[in-house]
DNA sequence: CTGGGCAATGAAACCGGTTGCACAACCGGT
DNA sequence: ACCGGTTGTGCAACCGGTTTCATTGCCCAG
């Protein structure tokens, strides 16, 4: 393997000139530039990533935390994080800690302190736990707002209240809303938006928490038609199939529930009546390493914690 | 941040003593190490890991390649390896990358002269593809074998065939088998356990190659019923859950076909009667970062390539 | 009593980049 | 012709560990 110093003795110049040349080109005269370019290419010369972390003191790795890898939503997250972290040339390494309780931090702060800065994705803990954690390096929170902290959130609650207005103009009036995981800050914001829309025009079930998988909208169904729902919201792409599997079933067949969820159901299935939420995941991941790249940035603007939106998709939208 | 020179001063020792004493501490007196240990503590001492990777020549990082993320059956195999990744003191990056053709090996080569070893998941390309791949660093392969080279495989071809002769013995007389992903080596096997099992005894469908997604799975739906099989055996769970939906959805209601899958479907939806296939993803993953770690281990042993694999559950296993 | 061998330790080189500082060459202005 | 100010470059220190090699002290066999 060549090293810088290899590159510097074939272009004739000092390792110092020669690492200018590479890291900053502008410091050096072109032709000087130039000729380390042709030595280093000659070479095939790769710089070796620790030891310029070594000498810059960072370590080029950042940490992508998700609660689970069970939920197909972060997936498209974890790509788009990926894509982008790669074009910075940064290590992504994806660790799955829920995030909890406060006595998690500790596992934490040793992560912390080999990664240059977090992507959280939908943390479940308290405010407090969320600020703990988003106090040891620069961090980047996905689906979950906070004072204080950059913040990427899919607008999904505004299309939840959407879809229940869009029910009850259909003619239903007896509507469900299925919650997701415990802790869940879009949880919440859907579980307001669903009420507010339902408020006085409708009645309005709502059930959870429940986990984000297949076998909770399973076990769900039973009180969807206990309770005599006729159009239900899930939380969950996979709680909606669950749920919509277990209704198609034997036991509960044909009550004519009419179940919204997100993209895959609707498409596979042709079943172009059911209205669907559409949510970039990877445009989610994107705009996050985006905003964590900023604050990495030893460039001027201190970026200020700002609450980003990406868009939402679902039928009829305004 | 306390540095190894902090501690050895507060050690009243040499740098090159402490660092003896926390890496290896035969090395030195017991007391000597006793002092350097309570030194590190009451300092709080975190050694880089950087400086760690520069000085002896590796990065610490492992990188565990996945063709897609898309694939729950994946998951639990990442979160495996993760887990004993760190137990280990590496940092695991998943990178996706569907490994299919020989031209993306230029990409390859970058990643891998930042990473110490591969564990390739299920690689979709020829054998000339995943041999170059496994020739840049210590390679582990899942769900795929070749020679020369490491790997840890779930045996389901012969659950595959097992089931393949329940539903023979149970009289089914027309049968299906869905094929997988284009290239995957795991369909082969398959292909060929379910071939050689249903010969002679059964008609037998082979469907496919398909996406491993529910939307396959519902696409496919419409040959299985023109094909009047009765027992179905899909490569992967998301595939026969889109399949189970369709066949239950309005077009094809009571069709009486039986869909046998992974453990999700069956154990949720309480069909004690449907055969279910049980891979442990984690112990997979487990598996392979140990042998990854063996082939990393300086010690003696040359890690000769050898073929492991993890037991597969089914119902009637013989 | 003495020399060989081993255990414990420290000084310093080293891994491969980055960067502060000094210095030389060269610029245009007066 | 002289000077303050760029511009381009090199020397050497530095990041924080690991490791080689030399040194010291000690035990035991001869």
């Amino acid at each position: 393997m060549p090293t810088l110093a290899d590159v510097a003795a074939r272009a004739a110049v000092s390792k110092a000139t020669a690492s200018r040349a590479l890291s900053r080109p502008e410091l050096v005269a072109p032709d000087t530039a130039e000729r380390v370019f042709s030595a280093a290419r000659e070479l095939g010369f790769v710089p070796s990533r620790v030891a310029r972390q070594l000498a810059r003191g960072t370590s080029g790795i950042v940490a992508l935390v998700v609660p689970t890898l069970d939920n197909s939503f972060f997936t498209p997250i974890i790509a788009g994080a990926q894509a982008r972290a790669g074009e910075a040339d940064l290590q992504l390494t994806v660790a799955v800690h829920p995030l909890e309780d406060i006595a998690e931090l500790g596992a934490f702060e040793r992560l912390s302190r080999q990664v240059d800065g977090f992507i959280l994705v939908a943390p479940r803990g308290g405010d407090d736990v969320v600020h703990g954690a988003g106090a040891f390096k620069p961090t980047v929170l996905v689906d979950r707002e906070l004072a204080g902290l950059t913040s990427v959130v899919a607008d999904t609650a505004t299309a939840f209240g959407s879809l229940i207005d869009r029910f009850i103009v259909d003619g239903h009036s007896r509507l469900a809303y299925i919650g997701g995981p415990e802790g869940s800050w879009q949880d919440r914001q859907r579980t307001a938006a669903v009420r507010n829309a339902a408020a006085g025009r409708a009645e309005l079930l709502v059930l959870g928490p429940l986990p984000s998988t297949f076998a909770a909208g399973v076990g769900v169904a039973a009180e969807i038609v206990d309770g005599r729902a006729t159009a239900v919201l899930p939380y969950a792409t996979a709680i909606g199939l669950g749920l919509m599997f277990a209704l198609r079933s034997t036991a509960h067949r044909d009550v004519g529930v009419t179940v919204s969820s997100e993209r895959m159901i609707v498409e596979s299935l042709g079943l172009a009546d059911v209205p669907a939420i559409d949510v970039d995941g990877e445009e989610l991941g994107r705009v996050a390493m985006d905003r964590l790249l900023d604050a990495l940035a030893p460039a001027g603007a201190p970026p200020s914690a700002d609450r980003l939106t990406v868009p939402v998709r679902w039928p009829n939208a305004r």
